[in-house]
DNA sequence: GCCACTAAATGAATGCCATTCATTTATTAG
DNA sequence: CTAATAAATGAATGGCATTCATTTAGTGGC
């Protein structure tokens, strides 16, 4: 799928079903997801009032969130989308999230869960750190309208996050980094994935000059020249290079 | 996908820097004396029909749209608000501007001109490059928004952005890097770049777990370890730490 | 077992938003 | 002189997140 050589970063360590952290306990099964195919059903009436069972959580909101963002992207991510697919008015959603950005961080938290952190504590900080930053980039690049609201986000909304955050940090503890400048690596590894992120979705064409052309000659050349290898995806390629020298220069940091 | 009906609008006599036409209503007084009987801010109908002179450039959009952002922000900036700024009726702006996307563009433009490139050939190469990208930060640092809509911007529409490009290339070139490299080795920093604008807005207290702290010790250690030495911003220390480490590792490239 | 309270649903607003269209008026090209 | 075009108004249009009154079902205290 991916042209680089860090696929591995693609295969998950948990593929946590969202929802193993919804605070809600008592009922035994989830409502909304996983019951099978609870799709179409429509024209189906519910009358007005509570129903004997809750047709909706946090969990089933972040499935039905994620499933309509992969069949009609960010832009068919609506309140009003989001209750259709769930079958229900959207006024009800309004019982489990407080606003649509709520929405956004239940699956930010839930797509965190899906980055590899496994190296940390296995392989050499070097290794772990670029898996890592592959998967990360990975995952966001297919979720960038998200990266707003991560960049801004308290750690303490999104706990699954928080516990990656944790275990990077255990990592770099383990690798001999002193503890004051732990968060200032991982924060400028961070936001060299977020812009990367946006990157993979650049359009081929970006950095073609067209009528422009003959007025930036070094720049065009130079984009002519990287389009002539045309091996590897550009965006894979920017991505190892700056990867690279940020591990070596960070790594240069270790006590 | 933008040549159509619209493109009068992209091919308008860009007038040459915003402000110096048709600014916000008030100070505007190029289309002559015929203010019109009701003058005030409020309520002044303009008769329908096209004025002798022109109310609208896409320089006075431009400017209009930067200091409503300055005064209410992203969130104020909307097509009815930029219309009122300009004292002009929303739908008349879009015989200058496709959608509000293009409004985002012309600002984007505005600013890349505003980043300070003039190292470049008068400085060494990593003196220049770090001028560079503090400057890029710093104003895009205000303008989150705008980073969606760059990372996807195809140069060809934006003319200073390209100048920037092209500016920033030749450096590259004079200062020895092969040519097939600089594209990966600009789209690597300016990705870190734009993650890092994002950080500089983020919440003095993102990383404060709250509750969850004893659980996260190693992160927690980190954190408190960080803001104990409270003297220099952490979002610059970071960004401070990484750009080294990104024009050690690339700078290492040149031949 | 009753009752007040709370939780979870519906459905009907509300107000804001970008954008479009018909229309009017002025300028410009042929 | 006249047709085409450019630039404005003002009135829709449809979509959006969110709120509110209302209905119904479970729950805790007595």
């Amino acid at each position: 799928m991916l042209g680089n050589p860090h696929e591995r970063a693609r295969t998950m360590p948990a593929a946590a079903a969202p929802g193993t952290t919804a605070g809600k306990a008592g009922t035994s099964t989830a409502p909304g997801v996983a019951t099978g195919p609870d799709d179409g059903a429509k024209g189906a009436r519910r009358r007005a009032g509570r129903p004997s069972a809750a047709l909706l959580d946090q969990a089933g909101i972040t499935a039905a969130a994620l499933e309509l963002i992969g069949k009609k992207g960010y832009d068919g991510l609506t309140m009003a989308a989001l209750a259709r697919q769930l079958d229900v008015a959207p006024s009800a959603l309004y019982n489990h999230v407080a606003s649509k950005r709520d929405v956004l961080l239940l699956v930010e938290d839930h797509l965190a869960a899906l980055v590899d952190v496994s190296g940390f504590g296995a392989r050499p900080w070097e290794d772990a750190v670029r898996t890592w930053a592959w998967s990360y980039r990975d995952v966001f690049a297919q979720h960038t309208p998200l990266i707003p609201v991560i960049a801004v986000l308290p750690v303490t909304d999104a706990p699954q996050t928080l516990a990656m955050y944790e275990t990077v940090s255990a990592g770099f503890v383990a690798a001999g980094f002193p503890e004051e400048r732990i968060v200032s690596a991982i924060v400028a590894l961070e936001s060299f994935i977020f812009g990367s992120a946006y990157d993979v979705t650049a359009p081929a064409d970006i950095f073609d000059a067209g009528s422009m052309a003959e007025a930036t000659p070094h720049f065009t050349a130079a984009v002519r020249s990287l389009a002539a290898r045309g091996d590897e995806r550009p965006a894979d390629v920017a991505f190892g290079l700056g990867l690279d020298a940020l591990i070596t220069g960070l790594g240069a940091l270790r006590g």
